[in-house]
DNA sequence: TTTACTATTGAAAACAATTATCGCAAGGAG
DNA sequence: CTCCTTGCGATAATTGTTTTCAATAGTAAA
């Protein structure tokens, strides 16, 4: 099975990799429907799943209800909003976890994720309010 | 709103503490239905979000999937097989990643999760099979 | 170029997981 | 007992994702 670029695929990539986010599928099916009104949601998971596959970008495995995309490939951490659920990335700098095991439970490991969940300064602010009432 | 114990809510909190493992929904409907055939899954949804938010339990997400839950309330850490979906606890003794912010982005920090991903020895061989074909 | 083949698309239906609705039952509080 | 709240089971509705399928468009071969 070859793959070819097709605007469609080429289209999504470009988006993805513009918005510099971890978008999911709708979210990225919006912005790509601004340029091509008449583009399917189907086609955007499928050339989501497909991209991810063939490693032109990453399927985030974190939390939320939806699946996340995500154009930038090297390991990196992320910080996440318990309430409004956005996600963004996790600078540590120097901090940087290491991997702490290169193998366990007789697993091959491909990748390590270290999620840091919070509440985000917007979603504070709101509950400040809500619990004034 | 005061929270009761009920038998259904019992049963499904003494079930997870059973097994000791990170069950789905249905895989604990199934079980607590063989002490209880007429209860609902609905049940055993409303309970499982009712008790993890009363932080008697823990749900974890990763995102497109179906939740899982763990009666563990301790920080500890997990193994993850990108193709069949277990998780396991992940032992890495002494060392254990300390969390390395207290603070980031304006966020107000309430957990960490660090997910180690690969693939689980029964995936492996299962992959090496389809490959000789 | 025609022809043949395969990958890809859009639309719609199907599917899976989760959540909401609703009428009824159970458990206090007064 | 009566009122009020909480929780239940059954089922419908919703949400996110995947599959199906006929039509289209690239690519390669003749």
């Amino acid at each position: 099975m070859q793959l070819r670029m097709t605007n469609q695929r080429e289209m999504i990539l470009r988006e993805l990799k513009k918005s510099k986010k971890h978008l999911t599928a709708d979210e990225l099916y919006e912005r790509v429907k601004k340029f091509m009104p008449r583009i399917s949601l189907a086609t955007v998971y499928r050339n989501l799943e497909i991209l991810s596959d063939v490693d032109m970008i990453r399927k985030l495995e974190i939390s939320g209800r939806q699946k996340r995309f995500d154009s930038e490939l090297e390991d990196h951490d992320h910080i996440y909003c318990v309430e409004c659920h956005r996600i963004e990335n996790l600078d540590i700098g120097a901090n940087k976890v290491e991997l702490p095991v290169k193998e366990a439970h007789g697993y091959t490991i491909t990748g390590r994720r270290l999620e840091v969940t919070g509440l985000c300064p917007r979603c504070q602010k709101k509950i400040e309010k809500t619990k004034k009432q």
